[in-house]
RNA sequence: GGGGCGUUAGCUCAGUUGGUAGAGCACUACCUCGACAAGGUAGGGGUCAGUGGUUCGAGUCCACUACGCCCCACCA
């Protein structure tokens, strides 16, 4: 952090330039539910552009005077963070461990065998990481001049978090919103966790389509096409077209799988396609969610084979719904499957079906999308556990309802937002297997016989929160009963990190408590968020707020892009592309990173290129620049009477119509280009040339004008470039107090003035003098001997109000303005002073 | 398969309600002049993806096509 960017962030700092007033009311505030970034301690450059624009509008709406409410949150709950434990240490969580106490220290990078820990003694590892990692973001968003309120600071694993998360759980319950079942779900099984489907991803993946034989009851047999042949075991239907002439005879009748003579019966149903495959099909539980839809229409048991490990499981053959024809033979064909992985499985069940002559032909390779956890390396498998769900499938029209009602940026993310809701279908499963989150607050009872009663939930008090089940006690319990017939047993679970996240807006304001808090900054001004988490973030919390007390919890939703890299690929560790943020800010400064986040659209990726950032760079030097010449002129302001500053200042009025315009619109980017245009092309290559004679004479009308632009200037850059924008205004122009909280720009500041034309004519004059003086390959400063210029009498009139500021910039002896009636343009005959250069 | 977005100068992109194509970078030439060489001045460079339509007039509105990207669905 170079030497101006470290005093002024201190200074801001110190001064509290940027603390929430609590004093205020609601009306005048502007409150901003941040996205609280991942602290997975990777430092990502995009971080970096969709929280600068975040700012921009923060800093734009500061200076108009509202009370900005902009707390940074931190995301340490969940998964990140545990898998950065587990590698950092070598370590793995055993929640059956008892705690090893405080004084076992853990060395970073161990070798060997992973080391179990307790769950409590993990937690702390998890808590430890997370503060450093939240050190490293802190100390990344102030150099990058972020304008947040530090003392507002929350964690969505901390106590307030966990209060309010299992609070708004607690209140779903209460309403039947929250319900425990017990169904298949998707599973990944290296997490080992329950997974919702806003988790799921799509990736294609090589696969084989195997053509099977199964027999008939009725004799002869029908051929089925796979992807998952070590599925068969668990196979519970066989499904048809009711249209399908090839296999209409066979429907109620039952087939009997290959190896395992299982009989399942033939359905009709209209989900099966003729053209796919064999147009017949097996239904297994679960090879994927048609599967689960097909299952829950038969009402048939459950044959479920694979665990929770992703590995086959043994079951008994000849028992309950393990119905066969031949259990022994079945049990045999099982027990050479037991405990593989489903690729292995899948090899030794081809292998046997080949031997049993059941494989019709050569598998078919096929390249097809399969459901994988979007952290996962394995595809997702459908297993049946205990879980619990939110219902939303019920509530996709109200929810639709509620997301018209936020605003978003740009409006087409609000389509993204519908596609989701409508595509919706499943409720959403918010329990994961997990240790570092919020643990579900509930207990089970058991019954007499030592079995855990699920219908008997036990609820902790509301004034007990946030409570850790699986370490405290409900009320009329003793520790001791814990697990014992007639006792109880604490869910081990923790809470889908959006269960948390999704109550942002709630956790920040003081909810349910502090209710003067609460109304003061709920629901929301606004939702900065990328486009990528519309499906979960956003989403859930819309979702929350409805359920919880049928509110929308902001009022805009501002949807950044992502930085992509030069080739427009997504950036990513793992590729090596990723762009350290420390190093450019380093190399080009805070102004220019948050000048280069300020050029790109909203809700629009942007592939990253440095040369942006040479740009900004240069914005703050040639603001430097302009400044020191502007408020290095001696002598008093007065009244901006010369026609050229009267259109200046027209001009000027015009600009800050249109950036102001173009702020409300959520464009920052054309409110920069607008300033930026104004500033270099007006203000800087004409202007200041135009106005240097009379400026260096003290020229009352002068002073005035340039000291007006600059100081408008200077606040309609402000938000995108504070460090030299506060530098220039605090050091050079000499203000009393940051220009952060100086007010916006306003036309109705500005004294009278109008552009009538004046300005444009000196112009032409001027660009068309240059032109001579540079072909004749001589230097701006170049004498010239004559100038005629010729156009209409309008603009001729007008040329000769400001002929005095052309000819003292162009150096221009004598001159001759020539009414010419047919001519519409001002043309300029320069007759450069001898000796011409050859 | 459904939906969304994009295609403008070599590159990255502006082009608000239809009215003579713009900026920055890169390139060329010149200029150290009393803010600025992390600079200044001037200049070259585009049949606005294609086709058709509406209109006096289309980069802009409409339809179709091509290519690229994204989301969702399918996923036996």
């Amino acid at each position: 952090m170079n030497e101006l960017e470290e005093r002024w962030q201190s200074y801001w700092e110190e001064r509290g330039i940027y603390r929430y007033d609590p004093a205020r009311g609601r009306d005048e505030t502007f409150v901003v539910d941040t996205p609280p970034p991942t602290v997975s301690g990777v430092l990502h450059i995009g971080h970096c552009y969709s929280f600068t624009q975040t700012d921009l509008v923060v800093r734009y709406h500061r200076m108009r005077g509202e009370n900005i409410f902009y707390p940074m949150g931190w995301d340490d709950n969940g998964l990140a963070t545990e898998r950065r434990v587990q590698n950092m240490f070598n370590v793995r969580c055993d929640p059956s461990l008892p705690y090893e106490g405080e004084d076992l220290e853990l060395e970073r990078g161990a070798d060997g065998q992973p080391r179990s820990l307790s769950r409590r003694k993990f937690i702390e590892l998890c808590d430890a990481v997370v503060e450093e990692d939240e050190r490293a973001f802190k100390s990344l968003f102030e150099r990058l001049g972020l304008s947040c309120d530090w003392t507002q600071t929350y964690t969505t694993v901390g106590r307030r978090s966990r209060f309010v998360s299992q609070l708004s759980f607690l209140h779903l319950l209460e309403k039947g919103e929250a319900e425990l079942r017990d169904a298949p779900t998707m599973w990944d099984i290296d997490f080992q966790s329950a997974i919702a489907q806003a988790e799921v991803e799509d990736r294609d993946k090589e696969g084989s389509f195997y053509n099977i034989r199964f027999g008939l009851e009725s004799g002869g047999s029908v051929v089925i096409a796979t992807t998952r042949p070590e599925l068969i075991p668990a196979c519970i239907a066989l499904v048809a077209h009711p249209d399908d002439e090839r296999y209409r005879s066979l429907i109620g009748t039952n087939a009997i799988t290959p190896l395992f003579e299982a009989p399942v019966p033939i359905v009709a149903d209209e989900g099966a396609e003729m053209e796919k495959g064999t147009g017949i099909l097996m239904v297994c539980t679960f090879g994927d969610a048609a599967d689960v839809e097909w299952w829950r229409e038969l009402a048939v048991p459950v044959r479920e084979i694979i665990g929770r490990d992703g590995r086959i499981k043994p079951v008994p053959w000849g028992e309950a719904q393990w119905v066969s024809n031949d259990p022994a033979t079945a049990a045999e064909h099982h027990a050479k499957l037991s405990g593989l992985t489903i690729n292995q499985a899948q090899r030794e069940i081809v292998a046997a079906l080949e031997m049993a002559g059941a494989i019709e032909g050569e598998p078919e390779k096929l390249r097809r999308p399969v459901k994988f956890y979007e952290k996962g390396e394995r595809p997702l498998e459908f297993v049946v556990t205990r879980q619990w769900f939110v219902k939303i499938l019920d509530k996709k029209q109200v929810l639709l309802e509620q997301g018209r009602k936020v605003a978003w940026h740009p409006l087409v993310m609000q389509k993204r937002y519908e596609d989701w809701v409508e595509g919706l279908n499943q409720d959403w499963c918010v329990s994961r297997q997990r240790y570092f989150g919020v643990p579900i607050p509930v207990w089970y009872g058991v019954g007499a016989d030592g079995a855990i009663d699920y219908t008997n939930v036990i609820v902790p008090r509301k004034e007990d929160l946030p409570v850790d089940p699986s370490a405290e006690t409900p009320t009329g319990f003793r520790p001791e009963q814990r697990g014992e017939p007639g006792g109880f047993v604490g869910d081990p679970d923790v809470f889908d990190t959006w269960g948390t996240s999704s109550l942002t807006p709630l956790i920040v304001s003081g909810w349910p408590d502090d209710e003067q808090r609460h109304r003061a900054l709920y629901p929301n001004d606004l939702r900065p968020q990328a486009h990528d988490i519309i499906r979960t973030w956003a989403f859930y919390t819309i979702t929350r707020a409805y359920l919880e007390d049928g509110s929308v919890p902001w009022k805009h939703a501002a949807i950044s892009g992502f930085i992509l890299d030069p080739d427009r690929k997504k950036m990513s560790k793992s590729k090596g592309n990723v762009v350290v943020p420390t190093e450019t800010l380093d190399q080009f400064g805070s102004d220019a990173v948050r000048y280069w986040a300020a050029s790109g659209r909203l809700g629009w990726d942007s592939a990253w290129d440095p040369k942006v950032l040479k740009d900004g760079r240069r914005l703050a030097t040639k603001l430097l620049n302009a400044a020191r010449l502007v408020y290095g002129y001696e002598g008093d302001a007065g009244e901006v009477t010369y026609p050229l500053d009267r259109a200046l200042i027209g001009r000027l009025r015009a600009t800050i119509a249109r950036v102001t315009d173009r702020w409300d619109a959520w464009e920052h980017q054309n409110a920069l280009g607008i300033t930026e245009t104004w500033f270099w092309s007006d203000l800087c290559d004409n202007y200041l040339e135009l106005s240097k004679g009379r400026a260096y004479r003290s020229d009352p009308s002068a002073i005035a004008t340039l000291r007006i632009a600059m100081d408008v200037v200077l606040r309609l850059f402000a938000p995108i470039v504070p460090f030299i924008t506060e530098e220039i205004w605090q050091t050079t122009a000499a203000k009393a107090d940051s220009i952060h909280v100086a007010s916006w720009p306003t036309v109705g500041e500005l004294p009278a003035g109008e552009d009538e034309g004046c300005f444009d004519a000196a112009v032409a004059v001027l660009t068309q003098v240059r032109r001579a003086k540079s072909q004749a390959k001589v230097s701006m400063r170049f004498p010239v001997r004559h100038l005629g210029v010729t156009g209409p009498e309008s603009k001729l009139g007008l040329l000769k109000l400001v002929m005095d500021d052309v000819t003292e910039t162009g150096n221009i002896a004598d001159y001759e303005l020539i009414a010419d009636g047919a001519a519409e343009t001002l043309v300029a005959d320069t007759q450069l002073a001898e000796p011409e250069p050859a």
